[in-house]
DNA sequence: TGATTTAACTAATAGTATTAGTTAAAATAA
DNA sequence: TTATTTTAACTAATACTATTAGTTAAATCA
């Protein structure tokens, strides 16, 4: 049922690979003829793998969106409160700078609305919610809040990324700064300026 | 040395017609192949126009971002405060909404860096201080404000457009309250529960 | 008028994704 | 073990791209 020919390439190796080809010389570099040159196949194999170019493209979305999930959530643990919240975001501007290609390529789905993609942001989407929940938003709120949160990061990631900064300010102070006024101006329990409460955590 | 032939395209009539087709099918359907056929010529008669497929998408990029701003400008007309700021991203995310492929196009020029197309940029970045300056923010602080006005209004655009936003809440309502936080949070003169001066809509 | 400019054209090339059909290696079944 | 099945690779061919080179003819200008 599952037979390991000449090369047995799988999935991951054939996503890492078309990650490297995007992070190193942009989505448009990702075609078959070259993923299949770094692979070493001809370009009609890996039709064994994934539906063509758009299913190479959906593929390589849901493992970006993963990567940056993973990140997120990694660099929740442990931290609580406003803290945390600048914790997931410099997590993600930070893939964003290190990855982006794979980062190009999340925003490079076939078809956004797609089931499986959806699935994958969502997980985004509750690590967020979770995180937030310190503020203690009602309802309909928190869900504006979280839209406004994702609003920002992918904004500026995504301008960070096509040089719309050009001004020699520094970015990170930029993204501090643009979150914390966020969260100040949402009124949660946390302040601008002030400490922070208590320090346990929050993650589920 | 303007002589007239034939047919007589000129740059606007081209790029209206690729903007056409951006709208309808999306950016990946603008190639040379479709426009020439829209505009009734051969696909090598194009080259007389701009320089191949990447300076179609350049100056496909330039006509868009010049048309948001035409269209903040606009919005901005008579209004001052913090009522300008809502009237200028409401300008921006319903020109992406009503031109999705065009504001597509925006973010598809070949070298996002280059001179041109920043210049085009800077016009709404200007636009974007100068209705920030009622809030009398510092020198830094003024251009860190306007980073994450951009980054807000691009983002949200974004994920709009890509279906990122799934849940069934008022969209427009979630951009008054994203801005109206960020705004309180920076410390203008507004303030994100109290009256807003001019008096007319608030909470949308 | 004649000369020049230039926007269209045809023809040809290289690169792309994709499909169809083939081969052979690995896994499984007997 | 041998036989069967599965499947990941392949070759060959097609249809689409963008692009270049060279040509034609219409509009402008001297």
């Amino acid at each position: 049922m599952s037979p390991r020919p000449k090369i047995g390439l799988d999935l991951t190796t054939i996503l890492d690979a078309a990650g490297e080809i995007a992070d190193q010389y942009g989505m448009q570099e990702v075609t078959l003829a070259n993923l299949a040159k770094k692979l070493g196949i001809r370009p009609p194999s890996l039709y064994n793998h994934f539906e063509g170019l758009p299913g190479l493209r959906k593929k390589l979305a849901i493992y970006g969106i993963e990567k940056i999930y993973e990140e997120m959530a990694d660099a929740a643990i442990g931290v609580s409160g406003t803290e945390a919240v600048l914790a997931i975001s410099k997590a993600y501007v930070n893939f964003a700078r290190k990855h982006p290609g794979i980062y190009e390529a999340t925003l490079f789905a076939p078809d956004p609305g797609d089931k499986e993609v959806q699935q994958a942001g969502a997980k985004i989407v509750d690590l967020s919610v979770r995180v937030l929940q310190v503020h203690h938003l009602e309802g309909d709120l928190a869900l504006h809040v979280v839209r406004g949160l994702r609003s920002i990061l992918h904004g500026f990631s995504s301008l960070e990324q096509r040089g719309g900064f050009k001004l020699s300010l520094d970015l990170d102070e930029s993204l501090m700064i643009i979150i914390k006024a966020f969260l100040t101006g949402i009124g949660g329990e946390q302040s601008f300026t002030g400490p922070i409460p208590n320090g346990d955590q929050n993650r589920s």
